[in-house]
DNA sequence: CTCATATAGTGGCATATGCCAGTAAATTCC
DNA sequence: GGAATTTACTGGCATATGCCACTATATGAG
């Protein structure tokens, strides 16, 4: 409101807008390699997941994703849809639906990794290897189970 | 539960997709923090960036956030439904809207202020105040539109 | 001035995500 | 064994975001 704090910004500051600003610049760039292959990004993310880890229950698979199942649940819809992904109900535990790619699915996903590899190539590149290996340690961190709990048990580290 | 510790992670290797993880987490455990407010984060840290660049257009607002214009409209309406926001058209330029927060949305940032300083401390507490900060400037680094240039060019650092 | 073009927003459609309220099936407790 | 509880998903609702098409304005070329 006043022109003295003029240029204050958020991403500042705040390292949580400081992660959703750059999720979503990254996300764009990204998004426009890959974009020829129909797929997003998120999309490319879960069916690498599912490919790597066919046979998950959906639980497992939210929660590897760092995502709520339901949440889980409505983005695997479309592609489901699309024959890319598939349902499979456990045998033993009628409660459980196992996730798997289709035939389909395992083509759209290599024809996707190519356009990924670019998107990758030129990130490495511009950003530097090691820093990225670093940065991807830092966010997984963030990402993990553990630092949640922390975080939610007050603060204080030990 | 998987016996083979083998399987592979997409974000180990995938930068976007590392991003987006921490992402989610992280902006779950802000949310859970500045819930009371009845704001989501991405709510709070907008009216941040408005209230203290009240007056911007749209367009400009959302160029800050970087964010689409017309994600960044839809963004708002709940805001300006709730009276939280406003746009003013501007005199000389009918095309633009200028955007500023109304007084009961200025007392809602405020008060939700309250909560995101306890969420803040916990990060950096638990994070390190250093390396928050270092990870912000990576991460405004890779918000910033000299990476996007860069990186849509092609690669090379040149 | 007029017309072609560029600019700022809006509205519709689609995916991304989360919360909450069910539903159904498995497990635990008595 | 049967009721109470927990677990795995589903469906509805709401926000978060992006693309595209369209409208209203402003601007520049002639």
């Amino acid at each position: 409101m006043n022109e003295r704090t003029k240029s204050f910004e958020g991403w500042q500051v705040c390292s949580n807008s400081a992660l959703k600003r750059a999720t979503r610049q990254l996300g764009q760039l990204y998004d426009d390699l890959i974009d020829a292959s129909g797929l997003r990004g998120t999309q490319y993310t879960l069916m690498t997941q599912i490919h790597m880890n066919s046979g998950s229950s959906l639980k497992v698979l939210a929660e590897s994703m760092v995502m709520d199942l339901s949440a889980l649940g409505h983005t695997l819809k479309p592609l489901i849809r699309d024959g890319m992904v598939e349902l499979v109900p456990d045998g033993k535990d009628r409660r459980v639906k196992r996730v798997k790619l289709t035939e389909a699915g395992i083509e759209k996903w290599q024809e996707a990794t190519r356009l990924w590899r670019e998107a990758h190539e030129r990130f490495e590149r511009l950003f530097g290897e090691e820093q990225a290996k670093a940065l991807r340690d830092t966010l997984n961190l963030i990402a993990s189970k553990d630092f949640a709990g922390r975080f939610r048990a007050g603060s204080d580290k030990d």
